[in-house]
DNA sequence: CCCTCGAACGGTACTCAGTACCATGGTCGT
DNA sequence: ACGACCATGGTACTGAGTACCGTTCGAGGG
């Protein structure tokens, strides 16, 4: 018995023990002892206790990193809501083991605390990306950056949550969903936009909306 | 001499001797010694080493949570960005120790970890806040209230940091300015919206952008 | 003036996470 | 069979945080 690989066996035993005592109450010689291995073999996988729970951000960092670097969409908001996916699919990949988790990080502060500051990360750097890609350092741009990073991954918060609660059947589906609603917060500006040349465009459309509703939005649209 | 109460002088030693040598090169046994208090003091007055940093974010978190309490404002998202401005202000009455802490959790990862879990405290008290105020708890609802809340916390966080840096000279201006930003982001939705009774409306409105570009946006915006 | 009560303090001893170092045992290529 | 290279286990250490206990000091109350 006791094969697979040590790292695997700590996982597991890190989970069952947390499971059955609780997290503050399991310390790291108790898993290293039921996964049969000794305590240096444990912080050897594994940089700290909390992170036999949360594996791999790093390297999901740098897959979203990669994708980024190598997008090719026709606005950083949609490469990064692409990009934004992926950290779904990624968790949606892990499954059962993604629910126990957040079981986890739902009880434990210092472990929601850890979970937050990984979400930052990414958040991060779809901030730094958003606000490179757009070349513009006003502060009014740095903060439609600030504000576009702050969406995805609020949208990509909110599926998740539900899938992690068991609420969504179609994680892909419900985050496609939310990122055109993010989409739609942040109507594309085009160059010569607020600026000297402004033509007249005549558009008809339906809308159930009285014109008064309607109007703040549209200037906001043409404006500047 | 060292009449000054010890909890003000642990702070003291402790921001001098984070400047000095770092932090992760400073212990709390240092801190004790330079304050002139037993180790068992330090620990009294603040549960841990991080937290000599962060005084009083639990009562800032209750003021907040006061405020919107008692607010009496037009939308739930006017009473937010309201009383994210209770945030900013306390972060300025600080002044100049609010930029030293800035300097600390720029470079020290376990204190930028910290603020970053604290900020999104606050966060979720916003997310409550909207989601209660709307009553719709429908998951489009849900995530409507969970990208305001962000929106507001982003929207403040960039203000702040620029701030911080010394960037900004009237912050209380540009934190009002932001919010506007946010808060037209958001327009507000008439209840028949969406609905059936679909009209036809026709506006003219002047724009640089040709059609075509134009055109998703639009679709967006009445379609869904 | 003395006594008591309580709050703040200092000290000791403990648990536990995380680090550094070293010694051992197995596996591979040669 | 030899040495090189791993992964592993063990020991010892630092430092944060907790629990407990004895002391001191100052404010009343008799």
């Amino acid at each position: 018995m006791s094969k697979s690989p040590a790292r695997i066996r700590l996982a597991d035993a890190a989970f069952a023990l947390f499971d059955e005592r609780g997290y503050e109450q399991t310390t790291v010689d108790d898993i290293a002892e039921r996964a049969g291995v000794g305590r240096t073999t444990f912080f050897r996988n594994y940089r700290s206790k909390e992170a036999v729970i949360f594996p791999d951000h790093d390297r999901l960092l740098d897959l979203i990193r990669d994708r980024l670097a190598t997008s090719s969409h026709s606005t950083a908001l949609v490469a990064v809501s692409d990009a934004v996916r992926l950290v779904l699919l990624h968790y949606i990949d892990e499954g059962d083991l993604a629910r126990r988790r957040y079981g986890l990080t739902s009880k434990v502060p210092a472990l929601r605390d850890r979970e937050i500051a990984s979400v930052a990360r990414y958040q991060r750097l779809f901030r730094e990306f958003i606000a490179e890609w757009m070349g513009d350092p006003t502060a009014s741009a740095s903060l439609r950056a600030e504000l576009m990073a702050a969406a995805v991954v609020a949208a990509h918060n909110h599926v998740l949550r539900r899938w992690l609660r068991g609420e969504s059947r179609d994680p892909v589906a419900e985050v496609d969903e939310a990122m055109r609603e993010v989409l739609a917060l942040f109507p594309v500006r085009s160059p010569g936009d607020g600026s000297a040349e402004a033509g007249t465009t005549i558009v008809a459309f339906r809308s159930a909306r009285d014109l008064d509703a309607l109007l703040p939005e549209l200037r906001r649209l043409v404006e500047p």
